[in-house]
DNA sequence: AACCCGATCAACCGCTACTTC
DNA sequence: GGAAGTAGCGGTTGATCGGGT
């Protein structure tokens, strides 16, 4: 398939939006909806292309963004949601109301990435950097067991997967990734998860169901199924098998060979389960959780 | 005051996924 | 099934600002 150019660049304008345009485009999408992106600047009168119109509307003008700094609360779900995800912004904005995926990607590239080299853990694979004197050691503490214990469900999970993935393909009608990785995350599972750094939930809307919420990004966005990034996959993987056919429920279904799920559930919730971890810092292993252990820190 | 430099963030670009025909 | 059209995502860029010298 060929590329095609997103506008007629002929005359278009670019570079920053003016107070007037901006005040054409909300006028002209609280009037009529945005519609065809493609058609809109034609139809609103601006010298805009579709694209630029879109990213304006959906970065800056709409009425739900939240402006100003993030919260410590919000970062720190964007780091846990990066340990899991990775660089999907999209879908780590869908669980930030009000933020949008380029804030965050900026907040992550201007910020967190910093505060998590300057803490030894690269940023890309949330893990201790080697540089910063991690030894791998023989899993001995409960930390380490539980990274051996994700590890091993990880690759049961992956390999049952794959079993089942031709299954799925040919039943039709599955939902994608994302979403079964979101009704964790939204579920009291994901809620004892994000307990490993607690914060105040009146500040976000995690618990509010990915299903019922209008977000500039799809949820369905979360997960492509090429992804690039492996970390959030391999979660999604542990993931596979439960509530797979129940969209959009809030609770995770029994699951014969749920370990993954009872591994999380197995997981240290509480300040004091956590602050071992502050101390054995030395201790980690490999683990997309070394980050989510290290928030406690901040 | 002038310059430099790093930080920030809005906007653009290129690509992929999805939808429609 | 494949081509064309469209929307959305993530990486990158460049303008702007503020602090330091």
């Amino acid at each position: 398939m060929g590329r095609t150019p997103c506008c007629d660049k002929k005359g278009l304008k670019k570079g920053p939006w003016t107070p007037e345009e901006d005040e054409i485009l909300v006028d002209y999408i609280k009037k009529n909806s945005h519609g065809s992106w493609r058609t809109l600047p034609k139809q609103a009168g601006l010298l805009r292309c579709g694209k630029s119109c879109r990213l304006r509307w959906t970065n800056y003008l709409r009425p739900d963004i939240k402006r100003g700094p993030f919260t410590p609360e919000e970062e720190k779900l964007v780091i846990q949601l990066h340990a899991i995800l990775g660089n999907r912004w999209a879908a780590i904005a869908a669980q930030l109301p009000g933020r949008t995926d380029n804030e965050i990607k900026n907040l992550w590239n201007t910020h967190l990435k910093k505060r998590l080299l300057s803490m030894g853990l690269d940023p890309k694979t949330h893990e201790p950097l080697p540089s910063y004197g991690f030894a791998k050691q023989a899993p001995a503490s409960p930390t380490t067991r539980h990274m051996a214990q994700w590890e091993s469900a990880r690759l049961e999970a992956e390999a049952r997967l794959s079993r089942e993935s031709m299954l799925f393909t040919s039943s039709g009608g599955v939902k994608s990734d994302c979403d079964h990785f979101l009704r964790i995350w939204n579920s009291e599972i994901g809620q004892s998860f994000r307990n490993l750094a607690p914060f105040d939930e009146s500040t976000t809307t995690t618990s509010q169901s990915p299903c019922s919420r209008t977000t500039t990004s799809s949820s369905s966005a979360a997960f492509p199924k090429n992804s690039k990034s492996s970390q959030g996959k391999e979660i999604v993987m542990a993931f596979h098998g439960s509530d797979y056919y129940s969209p959009c429920s809030n609770h995770v279904e029994d699951d014969s060979s749920d370990s993954a799920l009872q591994l999380l559930l197995d997981f240290p919730i509480s300040d004091d389960d956590m602050s071992f971890l502050e101390e054995n810092i030395g201790s980690y292993t490999e683990s997309p959780v070394d980050a989510v252990s290290m928030l406690s820190k901040f």
